[in-house]
DNA sequence: GTATATACGGAGCATCACTCCGTTTAACAA
DNA sequence: TTGTTAAACGGAGTGATGCTCCGTATATAC
């Protein structure tokens, strides 16, 4: 059952170079707004063939949660990060921020995200939970010093900053955003000052 | 330039009729969870063509929009009447509530949302005016009884709430969303107590 | 150098969005 | 009722796209 993989042989360079020409060519396009690219272009920009593409990502929803998963676990890093550089709700505050600010810059969460079919379900399991434990462990903190109420669940901050991105639109976008992390905030917090 | 289309006869019986069974159809697809639907397999359940389909709704994106459309109308009627009912703060609370029972109950909006392409564009500006315009009579009347501090922009509470939306999945989900309404409300106030 | 597991490429298939146009029918007038 | 006509219908056909299959090529190990 739980026979582990002794690998016989080193993965095969080619391999793993192509898979990540694969993937920048896929963050850019998303990027650039290209969500509908069809899969043949990005195979042909990255130089490959179609063939090779879907021998690594075994579908085009793959492809999308591959690029959107190496962004968020970036995102998640920061968290420990800004948590040792600043009081608990500070660090929270810092983080949503980057986290809109991040999705402000680089569009690539918000279009693949529409782009996706029905996302309720796998895509968001899966990587969600690095994002929600980055969230989580931020919260917990400003829990444990008596700076927010302890009913306060972390995922219930992370679908609010969530559904700005995807009402991402307009110029006013990012200050906008701004004051809702400081609206979740003072909602978040223990006595309201 | 401004001709006035003088109704030379009465719109056909039969072009109603088959436009109303198409957006049945599809609402309950969508709201099945089949986002992904065949548009000649809905025109096949309404009892129709596809060329008929496509007559009453151009394209895809069309038809989710025409569904999606009627349900945040039918949303945005009922702020008028809460605001009637409740004080200002409480109505925006039950406006609230009622949008995210409405998104758990009929899984409409939120699938569809996800099936769109590129959800930033033409969609949310047309039909999101009626939302928007629902929201804003309902935070105007908070702020004007000097409940609310006067900077809140009732997009930002739109957003959050639009957000729980994509993020619909899991059991303890409608829970946690009244909760958010409550965070987000609280850190509204002017001065919290 | 040889063996072989691994990866490659792209022709081909199935499906789906959307178009086109000949046929049917509801509304109106006489 | 019947004739006229604008309006609506239906579905075969077209092009594009997601995905599969399998023969070929090559990196690794010995």
């Amino acid at each position: 059952m739980t026979d582990v993989k002794k690998p016989r042989r080193r993965p095969r360079s080619d391999g793993q170079r192509n898979r990540e020409q694969l993937l920048d060519v896929a963050k850019t396009a998303f990027t650039m707004g290209e969500v509908d690219i069809p899969l043949d272009e990005v195979a042909r920009r990255a130089g490959v063939g179609i063939g090779t593409l879907y021998r690594h990502f075994p579908n085009r929803d793959a492809l999308i949660e591959a690029v959107y998963r190496a962004e968020l676990d970036r995102l998640a890093e920061a968290a420990p990060v800004l948590a040792a550089q600043h009081p608990p709700v500070e660090a929270l505050r810092a983080w949503m921020r980057l986290f809109v600010d991040y999705i402000a810059a680089k569009q690539v969460i918000a279009p693949a995200l529409n782009g996706l079919v029905g996302g309720t379900g796998a895509l968001y399991a899966h990587s969600g939970d690095v994002l929600k434990a980055a969230v989580n462990s931020l919260v917990s903190a400003a829990i444990a010093a008596g700076e927010f109420r302890a009913d306060i669940d972390p995922l219930d901050l992370l679908r609010a900053l969530a559904g700005v991105s995807n009402f991402s639109a307009g110029p006013g976008w990012e200050g906008s955003a701004k004051r809702l992390v400081d609206i979740l905030i003072t909602g978040s917090r223990s006595s309201a000052s």
